[in-house]
DNA sequence: GTTTTTCCGTACGCTACCGTATGCTGATCC
DNA sequence: GGATCAGCATACGGTAGCGTACGGAAAAAC
């Protein structure tokens, strides 16, 4: 539990290490519950080793926020990279993909870090970074499949919103077949009714 | 602006009291920016007071809980209740009021105490409950339009997935016409191409 | 085989909180 | 008009966490 499960077995940490264990701590205890002792305890070591490699605790919460950005953005690009005419296929699978617990890391790291968005400029510009990579990703998705500018635009955002915002309600009990739901809503939002693959 | 500002100009402190300041708080510096002694000083009070009117910390933060999940269930009533004929018109009416501006306060209590259920089993309880209130409501007024019950179902969860979800993005350079985005989203949601007013 | 450098431990002072015990004051009872 | 009590102040001990100063071992350099 305190030791890496990299293939060195129990060599010295780098900061890739800290800021890896620090992204994990965030998704389940948020930015305040990321203390350096913390950290350093978790690993079996004194915080000694932490100021060797960090110049402070702001210095990993910048280096936590630019791993997750960077980690996004490229998520982004390969999930929704489509076929030519497999768009709409594509599009389903993006909706899919952040939909689904497969995620089970992804959305308390999400939540985590627009929760501490809402309080730090920093990160409020990282998370306009990465939605607008997001959103303009899946608007190209839409525009190939036919649609116009505007309801490409729209059903791009409408799709984020839908997936963030189900993920931060509790709905388990709102149906017995919840999945019936999502596929509804999928189709909804993937525009099933108007795309080729519909008609 | 540590006094409060109720009628009665300098009396004692009541439950209450702290309860609504400890709402303002909540708002914007989340679960862990609620400090006894942070409250109190903003009172220029000592937390003295504080330990009157409540047995500990925790105790304020069940209050705090509770109040809120009575106001929410309230107004959640309240924006869904339509004369009968006008469903379609209070629909637009309840997404409107959630994804607008207007709930200046509401949003910000709202992201905040959803942060906190992840990590709180008590305040998990507080936001299912509520979250059942709203999806049971805005269900009941689809279904009053005349759709079925998957599809209501459907709709619903739609709906406040996409105004939470929207609360916590950042899109404002998305599009220089965020109105038309959201209008277009509304008939998506409220499913205008399907119900009567919209044939 | 010394000398550096790397990486971490030890030890310290400091701040922000929590919760408790107890003292003080002004209103209220009768 | 003294006793009571509600409401807050004061003062205390305790914990968690930050950041710094410095010491030490072990590997790398040469």
């Amino acid at each position: 539990m305190k030791q890496e499960k990299t293939t060195k077995v129990r060599t010295q940490l780098d900061r890739g290490d800290w800021i890896e264990a620090a992204i994990d701590v965030l998704a389940d205890q948020g930015t305040d519950g990321l203390r350096v002792e913390v950290l350093a305890k978790n690993f079996g070591v004194t915080k000694g080793s932490f100021y060797w490699h960090f110049k402070d605790r702001n210095d990993l919460l910048m280096a936590v926020l630019n791993t997750w950005k960077e980690g996004r953005i490229k998520d982004i690009i390969k999930q929704t990279t489509a076929l030519p005419g497999k768009e709409q296929v594509q599009i389903y699978h993006v909706i899919q993909v952040y939909t689904l617990a497969r995620n089970r890391k992804g959305i308390p790291i999400e939540l985590a870090v627009r929760d501490w968005a809402r309080r730090d400029a920093q990160a409020a510009a990282i998370v306009e970074e990465v939605d607008t990579w997001r959103l303009e990703c899946t608007r190209k998705l839409f525009v190939a499949c036919g649609l116009s500018e505007k309801e490409a635009k729209s059903r791009s955002l409408l799709l984020y919103a839908y997936v963030f915002g189900q993920s931060l309600m509790s709905y388990q009990h709102f149906d017995p077949d919840l999945d019936a739901l999502r596929d509804w809503i999928a189709d909804c939002i993937a525009g099933a009714s108007k795309l080729p693959s519909g008609a």
